[in-house]
DNA sequence: CAGTATCCTGATAGATACTG
DNA sequence: CAGTATCTATCAGGATACTG
């Protein structure tokens, strides 16, 4: 594996034993990839966020909205109209993600289709979608 | 009226709206992208994982390794030995998130460039290595 | 429309002690 | 050596209401 150059990565005040570590403590989270995956498809209102995003709240939607931006993923485009507009966009550092998230997309589906032989998924259910209540 | 416009993903009674949040899920967490990154370098005895990640809770660390095994990604090897020995190492399902890893890696490295450039890292306190306790 | 401010709760991490 | 079992502390996530 690749040896790291400096044993430990800080920031935001926190410390890091890897760059992966430093990498999935940015982007993780229980809504995160979900946000900047639909940020890869273009830039969007908060509002098409929140309607694409379908179960998130509406305030850790804007928590997440502003870790991603203190974190240098995203940039925040305010439109002093009235009413309000307000764009999210990845920024080149968000944009860098791409390739990693394509990668998990990948694995995640392999993992599915792992799992889908030995147990099938439950796709006939669709109360699903409502599970985050 | 919930629209459904993509499949869900599911495992272990949770849903997940795409596959990325899905490997998120799967293995992310305070300790997991470390334990993976670790045994990407080869298996690993259960002392060993625990030298290795500095700060890490006695208990943790058995769980999020039974979390990684129950998920696939890790595969455990009992040898009744006296005392007992057992080892960790990845599954070919965990093996496949490498490439993932590395450009997570990638982006850790250049994210941490990026915020050098601009908030010099605090490199100047050795207690930072310390944290962790 | 977008964003805060409260308050609440459940999941997770951690300290510690005990077991085969 | 490796693994449980408790107990506690913490914090992210969520429900709700109010504001420019």
């Amino acid at each position: 594996m690749i040896e790291t150059p400096s044993p430990f990565y800080e920031f935001n005040g926190k410390t890091y034993q890897c760059p992966i570590e430093l990498s999935i403590a940015l982007f993780a989270g229980r809504w995160k990839p979900t946000i900047i995956y639909k940020l890869l498809d273009g830039k969007k209102r908060y509002g098409e966020l929140k309607k694409l995003i379908e179960g998130i709240n509406h305030k850790v939607l804007a928590e997440q909205l502003r870790d991603l931006e203190a974190s240098g993923i995203i940039a925040r485009h305010v439109f002093p109209t009235n009413p309000p507009k307000v764009e999210y966009e990845l920024t080149p550092l968000g944009e860098g993600l791409r390739p990693a998230i394509d990668h998990l997309q990948q694995w995640g589906l392999q993992f599915q289709a792992e799992h889908s032989k030995t147990k099938p998924v439950a796709n006939h259910c669709p109360e699903l979608a409502q599970e985050q209540k």
